[in-house]
DNA sequence: CTGAAAGCGCTTACAG
DNA sequence: CTGAAAGCGCTTACAG
């Protein structure tokens, strides 16, 4: 049904080789004959078949990319960018969404290889099981973002550590001697490198600097947040934290809806900092300091490193190109200078519940 | 390089058509040979090529879906929900975002096109210069969620007018009489359905509830809805509304940020009502009422209509199949019955006037 | 400048 | 139960 080269070949009277060197455009047709191959193709409305021209190149010009929830913006938008980068190279990209589920994971990847992919990107790493299929069939595999254990030979991400870091500083710089970092049950490596970076700084202040780490939250959603929260109330009503760190920014909005709740004023009582710079981070009330990163920026290094890896025609088994991006902080109304405003959460406390002995 | 049929034909001594008949579970192969047969591809890691497949069986089992924005989550979340299901029924999905540039989407539809997909979805409607291009190449098309113009023939949507509708009729339940729909400058044919819908729930009052329409929105982004804000303000202060539907949630957090700056509070002095529920409207403050839609139903549907036209054997191009789903309101904390908290914002800031007359 | 032939990796009748 | 042959739509040497 579709038209082929034999169609456009049949109606131009030119055998079906002519017709397939004309129209892409390789030299050895005249310039009339190549004009007039054109014209007919577009007429009938002639498209080439990329499969059959993928069995007979013996390369597919593709490329995969695994995305755990392709409904989280941040990773959207690096399939966004990586698409673009790719297209203008004349490489098509695979989009698959894993649902961060390691069988599914598999499938996605048997697909892709028998799709003949000629590299794979990632966001995180791809389950173990998968190596021995990617490496029979000669597939590149560049990780971006995530990961767990070792950084992965071939990686693209933020340094989620010198993140933590800048953060910490960020609040010891506004005079906070007791902080907080709140984090999930079941830490990422990424959630753990921010809170060794974040750790890292309070150790430098030699003991001047105290800090708690609560690890109440479960899966990194506003819900979560809010939902544990609890912990992180008493220690400010107590006096014992006036500013806190979240793993991400969905996990403070969750901690901020709690502390509006409980009447705890931010950043009066006490300051609050995220990490994605999502778009909601500008708009909360108050506006969320965090710390950002650029997705698209990781798109880009990432799609050309997989091209440098194709396209070398060097051995990159044994290379690893490890890129870590630096984050950076945006400072907004959620974070203030200690005691700033007046009375601290923990004296209004005190005070409320001496008025009234039964709280 | 990578192992193929003949490779496996090979090492069992048997043709490879009686290994491809083993390895696709076709009958006419004894099960021990087709057991060893199993193993030894298993062993040498053979993947059949699915560009071969491809042409030799004259389809390609793959659907392809426009979308304009994947970096939207309800976007991403019908991609998530089609991936899934045409998985299932073991097609493969191409995921294109077209930047919802006209001319970046006819080059995806012909990357498509050349991929020979069965079937094209899209957000939105294809550019008009595609029809000819699909039609010639019979290659059934289904719209989802937006349009402009007529119902496309084969669409998926939510109804807007209906949710509209629900929106004012929410408002008026609460006993507001004076309300305002803040929309874009540039109206979508979707957000002018959910205007209709509101203008004829304040029809049906027979003049009883007045409104306005306020078109100061750009882009329906948070940003907008704060930048353009002023005007709703102004009649709020003025006592000329006293509840507001926003053409989206995102203008509404725009809006609410706004008041917020303006000391003016919801949902005492003004009652706010969004539209799309996104995951951020539960824990807004306050969190907003609004109309919620169902993203991965319209996934559902879209692809079994897909489905269904690939499948059934009709002919589908005097068919018109249009499905409208209703939306539903989701009651939160920023709308409220009308002058319940005591004094309206026009009394406050009339009192405020007159102890200053420098306002 | 143009064409005939081989072949990419598979599946599908058709023989045996 | 198994194999030889043709062919899907293209590109690439190789002739002319």
């Amino acid at each position: 049904m579709p038209i082929n080269l034999k169609d456009v070949a049949r109606e131009v009277n030119l055998s079906i080789n002519t017709v397939s060197r004309a129209l892409r455009g390789l030299q050895g047709v005249s310039e009339a004959r190549r004009q007039q191959i054109r014209e007919v193709a577009e007429r009938i409305g002639y498209r080439p078949n990329r499969a059959a021209r993928r069995l007979v190149l013996q390369r597919s010009q593709s490329i995969g990319i695994l995305v755990p929830s392709l409904n989280i913006p941040f990773f959207a938008e690096i399939d966004i960018a990586i698409q673009e980068m790719l297209q203008e190279k004349s490489y098509f990209l695979y989009t698959l969404n894993t649902r961060d589920d390691p069988a599914h994971t598999m499938e996605c990847i048997e697909l892709l290889v028998e799709h003949r992919i000629e590299g794979l990107l990632s966001i995180g790493l791809p389950p173990p099981q998968s190596a021995e299929l990617l490496r029979s069939h000669n597939i590149p595999v560049v990780v971006m973002v995530m990961f767990q254990g070792d950084l992965p030979p071939h990686f693209v991400g933020y340094d989620d550590e010198a993140g933590g870091y800048q953060a910490a500083r960020h609040l010891i710089g506004l005079g906070h001697t007791r902080i907080a970092y709140f984090t999930g049950k079941w830490e990422s490596d990424h959630a753990s490198l921010r809170r060794t970076g974040f750790s890292r700084a309070v150790d430098e202040t030699m003991g001047r600097v105290v800090s708690r780490v609560v690890f109440d939250n479960y899966d990194n959603t506003i819900r979560s947040g809010y939902q544990s929260a609890g912990g992180i109330v008493d220690m400010i009503r107590k006096g014992e934290v006036s500013a806190v760190m979240c793993v991400c920014d969905a996990v403070a909005f969750g901690l901020m809806h709690m502390l509006n709740e409980q009447e705890l004023r931010i950043p009066e009582d006490v300051s609050v900092i995220g990490y994605d710079n999502i778009e909601m981070a500008e708009f909360s009330i108050p506006p969320l300091t965090t710390i950002s990163q650029d997705a698209s920026r990781i798109g880009r290094f990432g799609s050309n490193l997989m091209l440098q890896m194709l396209e070398s025609g060097e051995d990159w088994s044994k290379v690893r190109h490890q890129v870590l991006l630096e984050p950076s902080l945006v400072a907004r109304q959620s974070t203030a200078r200690l005691g700033k405003s007046g009375e601290s959460a923990a004296r209004r406390h005190r005070a409320k519940a001496e008025s009234n002995p039964a709280v």
